[in-house]
DNA sequence: TCATCGATCGATCAAATGATCGGACAGGAA
DNA sequence: TTCCTGTCCGATCATTTGATCGATCGATGA
């Protein structure tokens, strides 16, 4: 899966490399003839390039229309590419995503990033573009024959993806969710992204009988030690992966709105400038589990139990982007897939 | 050498019929499940072609990235070039020659079409391009070692060809000057390009011992019928390839410079609307050879002769375009050698 | 409901491409 | 002059790519 190094079009990130080598080569004969001598190279390196890539030849042609052998052609258009001669673009909104998608992949060691458009203007217009993305990629796994096991974290973006998901008959799977599906007075949310998901499979359910964030300290104790609650954690160990959402860590983020925190606490994590969550783990800046009041009162699994598993986190929104860079520089997450928004911000402030 | 087809991007000319192809595909089905299931397929052919040709992902890698079976990626690279989502340029100012040399390739039928750049203000930039390209493609004749028997024109670019020659030595080779060395006033030039070349060469030499054009249509006869110019011809018969000049029919004409036709001819050939001349003889815009009080007296080698032969041009300049549009469209040319100024004239001419 | 048509998909093979290696050649130092 | 060193070039092999063909799936109409 990971890629083995650049092959044909060495363009955007890897050409600063090249260019280096580049260097090397041209510096040190800075003598008129030999310039000359390169100038005539890159000149029939043009040629071959037009001939290849515009033209549509095979190397032999260009080989025998140039009057060289092919391995020469073949030269020829790798020392094209080096000296930035060819230039590829692709005409299609998708275009700049990819290049982002690209960029945040290499950059955070991510085994795949998926951005899909944006429009900036409209906040919520790429919603429905990541659940699809989501469950696109969800049913990559879904598809297998095989018995899987995958756990669901909670948020908009992750029950959006199930529900984009068409039906598929597996009934060998298990779904488990990583947060607790009870809020503070008790009440279960009846259409947990678990509870849809095997509706549309046909797979076992797995509910958390606890709310994210205990009472106190006792009651998580309390919860922990329960038999169920073992059990489940025990089959979301198993999971194969985990789809989860990321939470920001402000006035609007859902922890305090669907209050799992109260206010004072919020004041709390912002004072010790918690950026984003993961799960109900608050993250700094760099990505670091916060420890403080809130952060031993929540009952979901340790984010290092998901180490060996892949971590797949949807997000998007510009708002969305200082957490989601949070969980990608504490290098919780296998996968992502966001928007464009998102990913903007996070190619701006990475400069990337 | 013929080219078997596009291949891998079908962009400028060949475009039109894909673009054709492209609206029976997508006009049928206008319903708008259709398309949108057409503009997600698009949108993974613009995924794969950035993978591919921006990312240099191999296929495989698309193939388990998007999801798909690699015959699957294939399909989506090549939709994403049909549909023209795949831009290639190449950076370097040879670009637009390569665009005009194939081109006039494709229209006339060549082998081959060097086009060498030039600075449309600086009149002669590419005279010595011009002699450095000429040289290339004779280069490739001389590198055999088997013997070879090549004929010369004359003119200033056939000059300079022969002499931007490097030394080779090539004694089994044998060189034919197509063209008399002969001057009305009866002068040898002791310069002509045969010489030089058989100099470089050590090949050996023949001479016509003819002007261009016999004052008498009974001095043709009287020359035609001499033995040794018999056996000259019987050489130049045998050439594999021919490397000539083109003449412009005008006041600046060579012949007519070089007095081997006197103003009254020039007026005749004007009315008679020729516009070059090939080996002395004068052609019409359509490129065909004109019969008239001149023609009877030209000593030259019928052009019918040149029809096995690889009958290579050299010209430059815009002044020439006519006279090298009127040599191509006379298909009379196998291989041309021009630069950007005639070959723009060319290519606006003929509306490419 | 079934048969047929069409389209799509993946296995297979041929062609083209990229990379490595050994050898030749030129330039420079002993 | 001879040897050495570095560089370039072309033969060969592994990988990647493109194309064909049969199979499967879904749609359409009887």
């Amino acid at each position: 899966m990971v890629s083995v190094g650049p092959r044909r079009f060495e363009h955007d990130v890897v050409n600063f490399r090249l260019a280096c080598d580049d260097f090397q080569h041209r510096v040190q004969p800075e003598r008129s003839d030999h310039v000359d001598k390169f100038e005539l190279k890159l000149d029939q390196a043009a040629r071959a390039a037009w001939l290849s890539y515009v033209g549509g030849r095979t190397q032999d042609e260009i080989a025998s229309q140039l009057g060289v052998s092919r391995p020469g052609v073949q030269r020829l258009l790798a020392l094209a590419r080096q000296e930035g001669l060819v230039k590829v673009h692709i005409d299609h909104p998708l275009a700049n995503c990819m290049v982002m998608s690209d960029a945040i992949l290499k950059r955070f060691g991510l085994e795949f990033c998926d951005v899909v458009p944006a429009d900036p203007d409209a906040a919520d217009s790429s919603a429905h573009y990541l659940a699809v993305a989501g469950a696109e990629r969800l049913s990559r796994y879904l598809d297998r024959s095989e018995p899987l096991t995958l756990s669901l974290g909670t948020g908009r973006s992750v029950r959006a993806m199930v529900e984009a998901l068409s039906r598929i008959d597996r009934p060998q799977h298990r779904f488990v969710s990583l947060v607790g599906n009870v809020a503070r007075d008790g009440s279960a949310n009846r259409y947990d992204g678990v509870m849809v998901l095997a509706d549309k499979t046909g797979g076992e359910r797995f509910l958390l009988p606890a709310p994210v964030v205990a009472g106190s300290v006792e009651e998580k104790q309390a919860m922990l030690s329960q038999h169920l609650f073992q059990a489940i954690a025990e089959v979301a160990k198993q999971a194969e992966a985990a789809f989860i959402g990321i939470g920001r860590i402000d006035r609007q983020a859902t922890l305090f709105q669907d209050h799992f925190i109260s206010e004072t606490e919020l004041e709390e994590l912002l004072s010790l400038s918690a950026v984003g969550e993961l799960l109900g783990w608050p993250l700094n800046q760099a990505g670091e589990v916060i420890d403080c009041s809130i952060t031993r009162r929540v009952t979901s699994l340790p984010l290092e139990m998901f180490r060996d598993q892949s971590l797949v986190a949807l997000a998007g929104g510009r708002d969305k982007g200082p957490a989601i860079l949070a969980a990608l520089r504490g290098g919780w997450l296998k996968g992502l897939i966001t928007d464009e928004n998102a990913a903007r911000f996070i190619i701006e402030s990475e400069n990337l």
